[in-house]
DNA sequence: CGATCTGTTGACTGTTATCAACTCCGGTGG
DNA sequence: CCACCGGAGTTGATAACAGTCAACAGATCG
């Protein structure tokens, strides 16, 4: 795990969201920060004095966790690159406890790089705060998907939504995808109960929309997956568009959710 | 409506996030600003290629509304002092569009002014950052609501929550508040159907934890809806307050996320 | 005084949760 | 090598919850 793998990641997320020059990338190649692997369903280690660090993802998905109901709800997941305690360099407390889903790799860095990172560069501030403003909106898309969505829809949603994030960093191009999620975590991310998630996957692969076999997501149809979401991945994006080759697909979403 | 009026609740908000000087305040006091009314349930009116101005709650509620499966979706609501697409400084594009609950009253402002603002003092542009993480806590509060409760606890926890969040801003102090809501707005918000929020608050009247008639909310029993909906108000707040009545849960995660 | 929007109620339907059992698989130790 | 174990996935039966449809009551406003 060489320090040169722990930038690159993140470079490649603050790129997707502005224009950075090598002058900014430098910068990132100095970042200071210690490697931690975290098993399958563990918090990431934080001491209770150790709140001027932040993590960045390298491998693996976090996320944010908390213990409500019979279940337990997951508010975010978060894929290579990202930063997902960004917060906590302006906001010190920390609120649900970042999980490993499925085992990961991640990069602690000292919220003093953050800061000196963004006083150097206005376009790595700019990049941070686009960075959180992202994640702002995918909250919102969140609540949109619990909140108006039936478990089908929903679950393909999630699907559509990680493939995305996942492919602006440079993975899944082939709309295969890592997937150390269980069923149950599934289920914990879409607000549905354990046996239903299993059920709906059942459907989605009945469906011929993808497959899921060991740790592995295949897209078989990703036009299908994306229609019967209602998945717009505008949200995703930071800049008015025009430029940068646009993942996989972006058909405009007409009102009423596409259900069969 | 004076200028003097547009600023005052604006200061209230940012005041409750950080610390201001007087000077900072003096600052808020040349903000300029044109006045608009909004009926009920109309988007508040911006021409597309306005896309430099702000909007700041003055009065009643504004919310995040995108029509989407069969009854729409609330995504946030914002009270008095907030500004609901501060993003739009970084993020040109809007993304759902902002309704008036009941009627209300927002002042446009120019982005340059929060530009110019933020570069005058430190602490401006602190509270302003905050104002928006503070956003996303909020939006990571209705995942978990819309996730894991169920539509009583849900109801009644956002009503926990608008009411927290009015007291900040000086409003409602006696557990009284304006709601101009009609039912089928929070079902909305809630994720519920219009039918089933009126049973909800029915069975939120019946057992005596507030009373809901005509235009105003009064809750009755502060606690027992607190207990009721699950409600935390650490994630509205941005100062790390060493003591409260209920820190939040750290409860660490064994594995499997779904334990029964 | 009708028009319209909001709130209310009842009957029925459909989705999802719950419970319990069983299979499948990868590890681990005898 | 095999027996066992635990976690994950799968299945069926049943119950709880929420959605839909349709009708009516109450308010507000021209």
């Amino acid at each position: 795990m060489q320090a040169g793998f722990a930038f690159s990641k993140l470079a490649d997320r603050l790129a997707s969201l502005t224009d950075l020059t090598a002058q900014d990338l430098e910068l990132l190649a100095d970042m200071p920060s210690a490697i931690a692997n975290i098993e399958a369903h563990q918090p990431v280690l934080r001491r209770h004095d150790e709140t001027d660090i932040c993590c960045v993802v390298l491998q693996g998905y976090l996320s944010r966790y908390i213990a409500e109901g019979q279940h337990g709800q997951i508010t975010s997941i978060h894929v290579p690159g990202d930063v997902p305690d960004l917060h906590s360099l302006y906001q010190p407390h920390a609120k649900g406890n970042l999980i490993a889903l499925g085992s990961a790799v991640v990069a602690l860095v000292p919220h003093s790089f953050f800061h000196e990172l963004s006083a150097k560069s206005t376009a790595m501030s700019r990049a941070l705060l686009l960075m959180q403003l992202t994640d702002l909106a995918i909250q919102r898309d969140w609540t949109l998907n619990l909140g108006s969505r039936d478990a089908l829809a929903r679950v393909a949603h999630l699907i559509c939504e990680i493939t995305a994030r996942v492919q602006a960093v440079g993975l899944a191009r082939d709309l295969s995808l890592a997937s150390p999620f269980t069923q149950s975590d599934l289920a914990a991310a879409c607000g549905i109960s354990p046996v239903h998630a299993n059920r709906t996957i059942q459907e989605l692969r009945r469906r011929g929309l993808l497959r899921w076999h060991g740790k592995i997501i295949t897209i078989v149809d990703w036009p299908g997956l994306v229609r019967l979401a209602g998945f717009d991945p505008a949200y995703l994006r930071s800049l008015p568009l025009a430029h940068r080759a646009r993942p996989p697909q972006c058909q405009p979403v007409s009102k009423g959710v596409a259900v069969a």
